[in-house]
DNA sequence: ATTAAATTGACCAGGCTGGTCAGATAATTT
DNA sequence: AAATTATCTGACCAGCCTGGTCAATTTAAT
């Protein structure tokens, strides 16, 4: 058997991974102790070690994990018809908030990752791990003509998207408090927000 | 001598104090190593202990040190008599930068303090250090009658302040990598944005 | 009842911990 | 130049924590 995890009851193994990403987004990587990992996880020491083999192992399968499961849910979910980029934006911050409630430490993993690779590393893993994500998600099949005529695309498209991510990174936090956040309030607020983008950037 | 940190040469104690902001925001503060800081800083541990008395009297100082350093200087540098908002807003994301710039890891070891400490405990500590600072930032003298007749001022607001906020970090991630980042092209930057959101915004 | 698979946790050698303090070095005063 | 004071150093401490192992136990499948 390859992949041990993969026969692991679903709920322990989230369990391990947020775990482990938990560890490793409050740690530099030698200071994260895989004895907290499965004190957390609820697990035993020799677990760990025949699921992941090593300490390394267990990193790497969580670099790959997280950009797999990010990129996939969207690649998925997203209606890539859709060419309004606000409606678009929306559906992406929303598949985000669903996939880091599900792992909560999963976005504060992703810093440390970026923050310790290259740009051009960071590149190529994605390249390998999800082809043309980056002409695909925010740009394909987009209708640039929606924008008002006098306006610079590529700031305001910036200013849409850190937007959206600046809610999403509010809402995580809510989250990670422990509070119980409404799903169909945040699409409200999301919706506001859309509105106010839609009345001073678009036709 | 109360405070011997004073009597050290401002270029040495600059050099400790983003060590350890280096190490208290790469590790939890229970894993963040002394040794390690005084290594980077190019100190003796005897020194460290002698400015310090402790490890945990070196993070209280470094967590007000922080929230003065910045406070300060927004407090001294902006021009409070200034009604337009983008302008404010200009003006203290260059000042965040400089500061920034001189103290490397203080976002992060910010980040950190916001991750562990509630709401109502930040805003006590910034009550105590910097009296009034939520009402005063971005909203003192501030003529809101220059948005846009049927805007959502909430909104908008929140729409510039995350857009800068967004740009201070990743030119921040700019600087740490290395690169020599130069102030006019980002003053023309900001500027580029600031007409931007002026023209989808305000009247 | 037997076999196979999954899980446990005590155990290891050795690195790193926050903090101390006697002695070295540098700066100041006489 | 000598004496005094202030600053700085790094070897040293006891003991906790490290990543990883593996014989023994529990659970599941046959």
């Amino acid at each position: 058997m390859e992949d041990k995890l993969s026969n692991l009851d679903s709920e322990k193994r989230i369990k391990i991974i947020n775990s482990a990403m938990e560890e490793f987004s409050k740690n530099s990587y030698d200071k994260a102790s895989t004895n907290r990992i499965v004190e957390n996880a609820g697990i035993s020491k020799g677990s760990l070690f025949n699921y992941f083999q090593s300490k390394e192992k267990l990193y790497n399968y969580l670099e790959i994990f997280s950009i797999k499961q990010l990129a996939n849910e969207i690649g998925k979910k997203v209606n890539w018809e859709e060419p309004d980029i606000l409606k678009r934006i929306k559906e992406i911050a929303l598949i985000k908030l669903e996939v880091f409630s599900k792992y909560p430490y999963l976005l504060g993993f992703f810093k440390r990752i970026n923050a310790n690779k290259s740009m051009e590393e960071l590149k190529a893993i994605y390249e390998k791990y999800v082809p043309n994500i980056y002409e695909k998600v925010y740009y394909k099949n987009i209708d640039f003509s929606l924008f008002k005529e006098d306006i610079q695309v590529k700031e305001v498209m910036n200013i849409l998207i850190w937007t959206f991510e600046k809610m999403g990174e509010n809402y995580l936090k809510r989250i990670k408090s422990g509070e119980k956040v409404n799903t169909e309030e945040i699409s409200d607020e999301l919706d506001r927000y859309m509105e106010v983008l839609r009345k001073g950037f678009f036709k």
